[in-house]
RNA sequence: GGCCCGUUGGUCAAGAGGCUAAGACACCGCCCUUUCACGGCGGUAACGGGAGUUCGAUUCUCCCACGGGUCACCA
C-alpha cells in the first residue's frame, strides 16, 4: 500500500505551535452534566489563564448514538456560560474541519502510516464475541493476523473481506504514563489489549481520533474524565509509534451525585439546562462547579466567589483535585442566594418578573416592590411563586399562626389587636409602609403593649403565612386599603370563631 | 477477578514531618429584629486501620480495608 507522504506533511505543516491549546470534545449526546460542564471549565481556563487558544470539536465517531439536536445544546450551553472558543465547526479554523466525521479520510491515512511504522495491523477477525470461558479471565484479543504477509493481506482485502486496525502492542516490558495531576502511572505492556483503532466502518475508535486529532490540532494540554485513565499508556504508545510529542493529560475525578455513584442522567441528575430551568444563575452554578474538584492556592485558598475571568486569572492545575467530589445541591443553593442578592435590582426584577407575574396576577400589585422585598429571601428562582403567591390570594390557614411565642401573641389578644387595628386603619389617609409604620407603632404605644404585639396577628391576617417576604407593613401597603382591610376582617372572623 | 486511581468533619476542602488540623455549606445555640430572611457572634463535628522510617507523623514507605475507574468495532 503507497502512503502518500505529501499528505502527512502537508497535515503536519498546518499545525499551529507554540502557545497553548486546549479543546473541548463533547460527544453530542444531547445533554450537558455538570462533570462535562466542569470539564469544560478547566479546559477553557487552562487556556485562557495561559492566553492560549480555546477550540471546540464534536466527537461523533459513533454512528449510532447520533443525538437530534444535541450539538446545539453544546453550542448553546458553551455561549452562555461564557466559554467562547476560538476554533470550531462554527467558526472555523487553521486545522478544520472540526467535526470527527468530517475527518474521516485522515484517521484512514494515519492508520495506514502507523501501519508501515509497526505500530498497527490489519485485523481481519471479525467480531469478537467468544465468551471466555473462566468469566474473570483477562479478556485480550490474540490472534495471527500480525503476521500475516502483505501477499496474504492484499488477497483478503481482494476478497472483500472486512477488517479493523488494531494496536499492536509490545508484549514485554512497561509502559509510563505522566498525568499533570496523578503523576506518573507505570503499567505492564502485557496488561494492555491490541485495542482497535479503525473500526470495520472506517470510522476510528475514541482512542484512535483523540491522538490524531490532539496531535494534528496542536492541542497541548488535555483534559478529560478519570475514566480514561487506564487507556491513557496506550496513547503513550501510539504518540511513541509515530514519534509525535504526548500532550500534557489532566485528568479529572468523577462529579458524584454521592459516595458511590456519578451524577447521571439516568438517576435524574440535573444537566445544566436542568439547573437553568429550575432557576439558578449560570453565574452561580460556574462558581459552584470551578470549586467542585478545585480549590485556589496561597493568598486565593479563602476565597470562594469568582467571576469567570477572576478564575481565568486564579486557575492552576496544581489545585486540581484527585478525589471525587460529591455535588451538593444545598451549597449550590446557597451560592445561587448570594449572587440572586448581588443582583442589581433592575436585573434581579427583570428575571422575575415573568415569574411573579404568573404567581400573582392582581394588576393592583406593584411587582417591583414584590421583587424588592422578595429578593433577599429566596435561594433560587423558582421559590418565588411559593412565596409569593398569597398576595394573589389569601390562602386558608390555622389560626395557631397568631400564637407566637417570642412575640408574645395569642388568640385573645391577637383578636384584640386586629379590631384595635381596623379604625386607625380605616381612617388612615395616606397608604405607604412609612405611614402604616408611624400608625400602627403610634396605636401599640398608646395600648402600651410592644410593636410584635400588633404587627404580628397584623402580618399573619393579611397573609395567611408563617413566613413572608416583608413585614406587616409592608404586605399591607402593597396589598393596598381595602384588600388589606378585608383579609383583617376575615382573620378577626377566624379568631372569633375559634374563641 | 486482573490492572490503575483515590481515602482530612454529613458535604466541598486547606494542609504539603512539629499547627489548639484553616475556611465554606449544612446543622445547633445566642444576639438583633415588625415574622422569615439578612446581619453579627458562638458551638457540635475529621486525618479509614495496622506496621514501619523519624526525636516527632494527617503529611514519607509498606500492607490491609473501603470506595471509584477500567478491562467494547461507546465515548
Amino acid at each position: 500500500m503507497e502512503l502518500d507522504m505529501k499528505y502527512f506533511e502537508e497535515m503536519e505543516a498546518k499545525i499551529p505551535k507554540g502557545k497553548v491549546r486546549t479543546r473541548f470534545a463533547p460527544s453530542p449526546t444531547g445533554y450537558m452534566h455538570v462533570g462535562n460542564l466542569r470539564t469544560a471549565l478547566y479546559t477553557w481556563l487552562i487556556a485562557r489563564n495561559a492566553g492560549g487558544t480555546f477550540i471546540l470539536r464534536i466527537e461523533d465517531t459513533d454512528q449510532g448514538r447520533l443525538v437530534e439536536g444535541a450539538t446545539d445544546v453544546i453550542y448553546r450551553t458553551m455561549a452562555q456560560c461564557g466559554l467562547t472558543h476560538d476554533e470550531g465547526p462554527d467558526v472555523g479554523g487553521p486545522v478544520a474541519p472540526y467535526i470527527q466525521s468530517q475527518r474521516r479520510d485522515t484517521y484512514g491515512k494515519y492508520a495506514e502510516l502507523l501501519i508501515s511504522k509497526g505500530g498497527a495491523y490489519r485485523c481481519f477477525c471479525g467480531k469478537d464475541e467468544t465468551e471466555p470461558a473462566d468469566p474473570k479471565e483477562i479478556q485480550k484479543h490474540v490472534c495471527d493476523c500480525p503476521k500475516l504477509t502483505d501477499a496474504e493481506i492484499a488477497e483478503k482485502i481482494a476478497s472483500g473481506a472486512s477488517y479493523v486496525i488494531r494496536q499492536k502492542i509490545p508484549q514485554k516490558g512497561t509502559t509510563t504514563f505522566h498525568d499533570a495531576s496523578f503523576g506518573d502511572i507505570t503499567v505492564e505492556n502485557s496488561e494492555l489489549d491490541d485495542q482497535i483503532l479503525l473500526k470495520s466502518d472506517g470510522l476510528p475508535t475514541y482512542n484512535f481520533a483523540n491522538v490524531i486529532d490532539d496531535h494534528l490540532m496542536g492541542i497541548t494540554h488535555v483534559v478529560r474524565g478519570s475514566e480514561y485513565l487506564s487507556s491513557a499508556p496506550k496513547y503513550n504508545l501510539l504518540y511513541e509509534s509515530f514519534g509525535w510529542d504526548v500532550p500534557t493529560y489532566i485528568h479529572c475525578s468523577p462529579v458524584m451525585r454521592d459516595a458511590q455513584h456519578k451524577m447521571s442522567k439516568r438517576h435524574g441528575d440535573p444537566s445544566y439546562e436542568d439547573l437553568m430551568n429550575e432557576g439558578y444563575l449560570t453565574e452561580a452554578v460556574l462558581n459552584y462547579v470551578a470549586l467542585l474538584g478545585w480549590s485556589p492556592k496561597g493568598a486565593l485558598a479563602e476565597r470562594e466567589f469568582f467571576t469567570l475571568s477572576e478564575l481565568a486569572e486564579a486557575f492552576d492545575i496544581a489545585g486540581i483535585s484527585k478525589s471525587p467530589a460529591v455535588f451538593d445541591i444545598a451549597k449550590l443553593r446557597w451560592m445561587n442566594s448570594e449572587y440572586m442578592k448581588k443582583l442589581p435590582p433592575e436585573v434581579f426584577f427583570e428575571k422575575a418578573e415573568p415569574i411573579l407575574r404568573e404567581a400573582i396576577p392582581n394588576p393592583a400589585i406593584n411587582l417591583k416592590t414584590v421583587a424588592a422585598l422578595v429578593q433577599s429571601r429566596c435561594e433560587i428562582l423558582t421559590d418565588l411563586p411559593g412565596r409569593v403567591d398569597f398576595l394573589a390570594k389569601l390562602p386558608d390557614y390555622d389560626v395557631a399562626l397568631y400564637v407566637h411565642k417570642k412575640s408574645k401573641t395569642t388568640l385573645e389578644n391577637s383578636l384584640a389587636a386586629l379590631e384595635a387595628c381596623v379604625p386607625v386603619l380605616e381612617n388612615l389617609t395616606d397608604w405607604t409602609n412609612e405611614s402604616l409604620y408611624a400608625a400602627l407603632t403610634e396605636l401599640a404605644a398608646k395600648l402600651e403593649v410592644k410593636n410584635s404585639i400588633v404587627l404580628w396577628p397584623l402580618r399573619v391576617a393579611v397573609s395567611g403565612k408563617e413566613s413572608t417576604p416583608g413585614g406587616a407593613t409592608d404586605l399591607c401597603a402593597l396589598l393596598g386599603k381595602e384588600e388589606s382591610l378585608r383579609r383583617i376582617a376575615d382573620g378577626i372572623a377566624r379568631l372569633k370563631a375559634a374563641q
